[in-house]
DNA sequence: ACCCATTTCTTAACACCGTTAGCTGTCCCG
DNA sequence: CGGGACAGCTAACGGTGTTAAGAAATGGGT
């Protein structure tokens, strides 16, 4: 019931989709002014609606940040997705670790965002059965070929702990003057180090 | 009258110091409620003074949390400064990383402070000649005496990118079941692949 | 002893925040 | 034509950081 668009052939009128501009305006004010600088009266403001449109619409303020980082994630994994399947395990979780911190690069407000966020406010992003498929599983098949002793769990926090510090230390401290491509010889390294 | 016995004979009395007063009273806050608890309004409630008074003291928010923040740092220094200089530089940098992550885990709504942080608004905190001689030149000792063609602040950063992981991965995310001690496999491998 | 200047703290207010109650219009369906 | 569902608005509430302006205590200098 509340998505009555797709009820007749639309040719002439365009429909306002609220929910999307409100997003997209979203987006730009999070881009534009940080995390802080998105509050539900200047979005609303932005986009031409009012406040109480907007908790119509997504109930709550959490669950407009909700729906933004859905968005996101929802991005990151199409990228995730990307990455052949083919290549050998260890060159496969290279790349999608490169295509995480490049995602975490480039949008340096939302995952602050999650930060921001009470922890039991977090909404459940995980596509589990995605990242079962394209993390757990590559690193179970390395550890048990290099037969060693090593939960694979541990490995994967391992892996998870480098990310997210790759991540969200230089967005919370842009002041460092962060070389080139560290994460990169980080995360081989402790690659190395963990499979030896 | 809420100084009713402020000039009776006692010289040895600890007049009432106030800022010790109100950092008491906001690390409590801090401690009962998290982040969100602490507010000028309730913290004045709690210490018996005014927001203003607050204000006078610490001229703004941002500057009763970099007190707080200093306070919670100096600390975890002097933990460091007692970790046993003679040791090998390898050992000696395990303990100090140890050091940290039990300090991040045993303060994590101060160590989420920081993150909560506007980046501009992040106080120097680094007492800088300290880090140099305990972090900075261990790192550069191990590398020269690797013979590899490593940047020492690549090292200095990847060891960064991997503490801070490990403390505030957790700390965002209580819901995941972290394994014990995931964080000193995770420093041993990196540092052998690092060395290797 | 007095008086004045400085420091310290309070009361009152401002602008903004997230949020909600209550109302108005507009459209579909009978 | 009428009525209900619903999108959207205005107005307000309580709480936030913050500041202006004044009262009370304090500390010299004369």
């Amino acid at each position: 019931m509340p998505r009555p668009e797709s009820h007749a052939g639309d040719a002439s009128i365009p429909v306002r989709d609220p929910r999307r501009e409100i997003l997209a305006a979203a987006s730009a004010l999070l881009y534009e002014s940080g995390s802080e600088g998105l509050t539900i009266r200047r979005l609303a403001l932005r986009c031409g609606y009012t406040a109480p449109a907007i908790y119509h619409i997504f109930g709550d303020k959490a669950g407009l940040l909700d729906a933004i980082l859905r968005e996101a994630i929802d991005e990151l994994f199409e990228r995730i997705a990307k990455v052949p399947e083919h290549a050998e395990p260890r060159e496969r979780i290279r790349m999608q670790f490169r295509e995480c911190v490049r995602f975490g690069r480039e949008h340096p407000t939302n995952y602050r965002l999650i930060e921001a966020l009470r922890p039991d406010q977090v909404p459940p992003l995980v596509d589990v059965e995605g990242t079962e498929r394209r993390f757990t599983a590559p690193i179970a098949h390395m550890v048990s070929a290099s037969n060693l002793l090593l939960d694979p769990e541990v490995f994967r926090q391992a892996l998870w702990a480098l990310l997210h510090g790759a991540i969200s230390l230089p967005a919370s401290r842009p002041d460092v003057e962060w070389r080139e491509g560290f994460e990169e010889v980080a995360f081989d390294a402790l690659l190395a180090g963990l499979l030896s």
